[in-house]
RNA sequence: GCCGCAUUCGUCUAGAGGCCCAGGACACCGCCCUCUCAAGGCGGAGAUCACCGGUUCGAAUCCGGUAUGCGGUACCA
């Protein structure tokens, strides 16, 4: 059952690629909306045309959808044009309703033209600071006779816009923290609502627009909370009804600051270039800083949507951990379809051609043939050019030192794999199948008094050049006879200059 | 400095006065499975619930204080 009072926004910025801090914070507010039937809608503050960018702008848009995290109105993700009732949905085309807005507050005198100059300004923060007094606009220009501002206007300054803090103490029932009082005498004295060049500021345009569109939720960080009274203080002045607010708690660097991308990775686009998936990736998202009260980990985002109460939040922040992260993306790629799994594999091998790690991009069927083994070793996408690589290489470079088993030494590994060598070509070529070649191999062993692990490691060794692998006899089935043979020849020839082995 | 907020295993968390000498998961260790690596199963270690005081027959849960940490303090968002 839809309901159309609740309406939630994300107003990410395009200063840089999407964070993961704003994917959550639009996660959550995904979530509050789906689960009670409301509405979602996206909103990009643009105003800071010094620092945004239209690449930025695409790939927060990208990114969000990526994740299945789609809003209701907003920017239009794959074409041109808004989509909603209250379009559109970028600040930088909704000037005209903050300029209306100013007006109205400078015509009631609610707000004022300030002449102060950046050196004023600073002058007035380095007294304040020296007198150990907090930072606050010191109000020269609060009460300007209109021939004082002529005198100024005269002299070529171009003047801010003010908003008047009123004193008294501003109080909201917070969502996730319960009731918040702030003073307003903590606000830092009237703050600027529009440049000179009248761009208006953040904390002016949140509040036009929010309550243009209709915005019953503001659910935002929790470096938001002291902003929040300057919000009300305007709902106030501009005679708007004053939505709820709900303020989550932190992603955390592991050494407990603020998530930033000095010290964690914070681009969502990273995540997804290293194989991390959407359902991975929102899973994890969803349960930092939330949880259902019950003991499932992996929950798939309609679950979550149903579980969802904005009441479990919690109020302290909450690290990132990025182990934890991997582990679940994991659980998702075993849980994907095979089809599926070989769309989303697809550019990992790609990128691998390109940049010249593997030689050539493998056929869907063989891809498909491999998913048995090589599906739950896959924490992420990424991982499946180191998993099984080596089958689609022309030359696999094998060193020496690991060719050789912990029990052996070089020459049994040379005599080991010449035995296997001849069992292997001796093997009928039209069974060459994993079930197929593990009995000779076995018997081998058996008859040379060696370990069987050790012969199966020196083969693994020879054919992938690596210790780890998925299962050796669908491996060597999926490399095929002739690749398998030639390899075996190679690490022997590579182990000629070997001393015979003592016969036991 | 000032204002605000937070605090349960290393990490994410369960817990809303007795079910908790605190449960699950990641990571870690061991065992099983096993050709390696995973996955899976089983088990282990790991939190005097930041600290102090109070309320109560009874507190991780309620109240007060302390400590520590974090966030904010722009003509950024």
């Amino acid at each position: 059952m839809p309901d159309p009072t609740i309406r939630v926004r994300i107003a990410p910025s395009p200063t840089g690629p999407l964070h993961i801090g704003t994917a959550r914070t639009a996660l959550f507010n995904f979530l509050f909306a789906r689960h009670v039937g409301g509405t979602f809608l996206l909103r990009l503050e643009d105003t800071d045309a010094a620092r945004g960018s239209e690449a930025f702008e695409r790939d927060i848009l990208e990114g969000l959808h990526w994740l299945g995290i789609t809003w209701d109105e907003g920017p239009n993700p794959t074409g041109d044009g808004d989509i909603g009732p209250y379009a559109p949905y970028r600040q930088m085309q909704r000037l005209d309703l903050y300029r209306e807005a100013s007006d109205r507050l400078l015509a009631a005198d609610l707000a004022y033209p300030c002449y102060c100059t950046p050196e004023e300004l600073a002058a007035d923060r380095a007294a304040q600071e020296a007198a150990k007094q907090p930072p606050r606009y010191v109000g020269r220009c609060a009460a300007l006779t209109a021939e004082e501002r002529a005198a100024r206007v005269a002299e070529g300054r171009r003047p801010v816009t003010r908003f008047r803090v009123r004193p008294g103490v501003i109080a909201w029932n917070d969502l996730v923290r319960g009731r918040i009082e702030i003073d307003t005498t903590n606000l830092g004295g009237d703050f600027v609502i529009a440049r000179a060049d009248g761009t208006p500021l953040y904390h002016f345009t949140v509040v036009v627009d929010d309550a243009a569109m209709k915005i019953s939720h503001v659910i935002r960080g929790e470096d938001h909370v002291g902003n929040t009274p300057k919000h009300i203080l305007l709902f106030e002045a501009l005679g708007y009804s004053i939505p709820q607010f709900a303020h989550l708690p932190l992603i955390l660097n592991p050494d407990g600051t603020k998530m930033s991308k000095r010290k964690t990775q914070t681009a969502v686009a990273d995540y997804q270039a290293e194989g991390f998936i959407r359902e991975g990736l929102v899973n994890y998202l969803a349960y930092l800083g939330w949880s259902p009260g019950t003991e499932e980990d992996v929950l798939p985002l309609d679950e979550i949507v149903a579980r969802f109460d904005i009441d479990k939040v919690h109020k302290g922040g909450a690290k990132f951990d990025r182990e934890r992260l991997e582990w679940l993306n994991g659980q998702w790629i075993r849980r994907l379809e095979p089809d599926d799994l070989i769309d989303r594999l697809r550019p990992f091998l790609q990128a691998a051609v390109d940049d010249g790690r593997i030689d050539w991009l493998a056929p869907d069927d063989e891809v498909r043939a491999l998913l048995p083994i090589v599906q739950e070793r896959l924490p992420t996408l990424a991982a499946i050019v180191d998993l099984a690589g080596f089958l689609w290489t022309n030359e696999i470079r094998i060193d020496p030192v690991v060719l050789v088993p912990k029990r052996w030494d070089a020459a049994t590994t040379r005599d080991g794999l010449t035995a296997a060598r001849e069992a292997l070509a001796a093997h009928d070529p039209v069974s060459w199948e994993a079930d197929e070649l593990e009995p000779p191999l076995r018997a081998l062993a058996e008859a040379r008094g060696w370990k069987a692990g050790d012969l199966f490691m020196a083969v693994r060794v020879a054919v992938t050049g690596r210790t780890a692998t998925p299962p050796l006899f669908d491996t060597l089935v999926a490399l095929g006879r002739d690749r398998t043979l030639a390899r075996v020849d190679a690490a022997i020839a590579a182990l000629a200059d070997a001393p015979r082995a003592q016969p036991a």
